[in-house]
DNA sequence: CCTCCCCA
DNA sequence: TGGGGAGGG
């Protein structure tokens, strides 16, 4: 369970959203609507939130509830959407199939074996938010005139990518390896109650006095979302051992062990596929009437719903806009 | 120090 | 999901 492990490598600190206020944050959109369907609005057993037509739509509901926390603090989303598949090249799509297939094997296997913990983490692995999310997430993020990139492959590479140019000042996710694709400063919790946390690369660098490639070598050692680590190796040793040896590839040669793919996945991580093409306007002008009729009419959610989100959505826009005046 | 397991 | 304790090496 390598994301624990990374956790306890990470230099963490907790800030307040003052000392953010004004800064553009780029979004992991599939990280963000899964997890504020999974944990808030409990979609997956709802009928609240499903139309008539049968279409689950309780990500605009979290949209709507989600977004003005973002203004409030006066944080500009950028939302960066996953790529399709038929963007990617050959050899990822290949890598992706591979990667989906394994998952959903430990998946079965779990299950069999009674495992509650790894089958519900395996789900998670596997679950794909329907393209009806997918679209209508994007139609009313349009409306609500907030920014959408949309990455030729992972988002949150993509998003890293954006903040190591400096194209955002943070990635916002849930999930550390946003460190081990050279994110420099991640936020954390943005959507739930209490202060963000702020995970710094450069401080979690200096902190083992290692390099970004080595903390992505300690990482595979110790387990990532798309490699097995290394059985009986945790995070000290990892750290000790690559500090050792140097890299990856001694490590596993002075102990002998292999890890499959290891060079498609460290590259996966170093050098993922990005793209240059976005542009976006932060200053953000929603219309709201036009996002409440979507919402409520063509997609049939309860006003009631959505009243005191495009509310707030209305006050903390004019109140951003009031700022930037004075 | 790592892993496994339980608790909040 | 992450923090803490028991047990094993």
């Amino acid at each position: 369970m390598g994301n624990a492990d990374l956790r306890t490598l990470a230099a963490l600190s907790e800030v307040s959203f003052d000392e953010v206020a004004g800064s553009v944050v780029a979004v992991d959109a599939h990280n963000w609507l899964y997890r504020y369907l999974t944990t808030t609005v409990k979609w997956t057993n709802s009928e609240k939130y499903t139309t008539s037509e049968g279409e689950e739509v309780a990500n605009l509901v979290g949209i709507v509830q989600g977004l003005p926390k973002f203004f409030e603090h006066d944080l500009t989303p950028v939302f960066v959407f996953d790529g399709g598949v038929t963007e990617m090249k050959d050899d990822e799509v290949a890598k992706r199939r591979e990667q989906r297939e394994k998952a959903e094997a430990r998946l079965e296997e779990a299950r069999e074996a009674g495992d509650a913990v790894e089958a519900a983490r395996m789900e998670a692995r596997t679950q794909r938010l329907t393209d009806t999310i997918q679209e209508t997430s994007r139609e009313l993020l349009r409306l609500l005139d907030v920014p959408v990139v949309e990455a030729p492959a992972e988002g949150e590479a993509q998003a890293s990518y954006m903040a190591r140019k400096g194209d955002a000042d943070y990635v916002g996710s849930e999930d550390y390896d946003t460190l081990l694709f050279g994110a420099p400063y991640t936020l954390r919790q943005l959507t739930s109650k209490g202060n963000p946390e702020l995970m710094d690369l450069d401080a979690t660098l200096d902190k083992h006095d290692i390099t970004w490639e080595q903390l992505v070598d300690i990482a595979m050692l110790c387990g990532t979302d798309f490699n097995e680590g290394i059985s009986g190796v945790g995070p000290k040793t990892a750290v000790k051992e690559v500090k050792k040896h140097g890299d990856l590839w001694a490590v596993l040669e002075a102990r002998g062990d292999s890890i499959p793919n290891a060079d498609r996945v460290r590259e996966f991580f170093l050098d993922p596929p990005v793209t240059d093409e976005y542009d976006y306007d932060i200053d953000i002008d929603p219309d709201v009437a036009a996002a409440r009729e979507y919402v409520t009419e063509t997609w049939e959610v309860d006003p009631d719903e959505v009243r005191r989100g495009f509310e707030r959505i209305e006050d903390s826009v004019v109140q951003t806009g009031l700022d930037r005046w004075t």
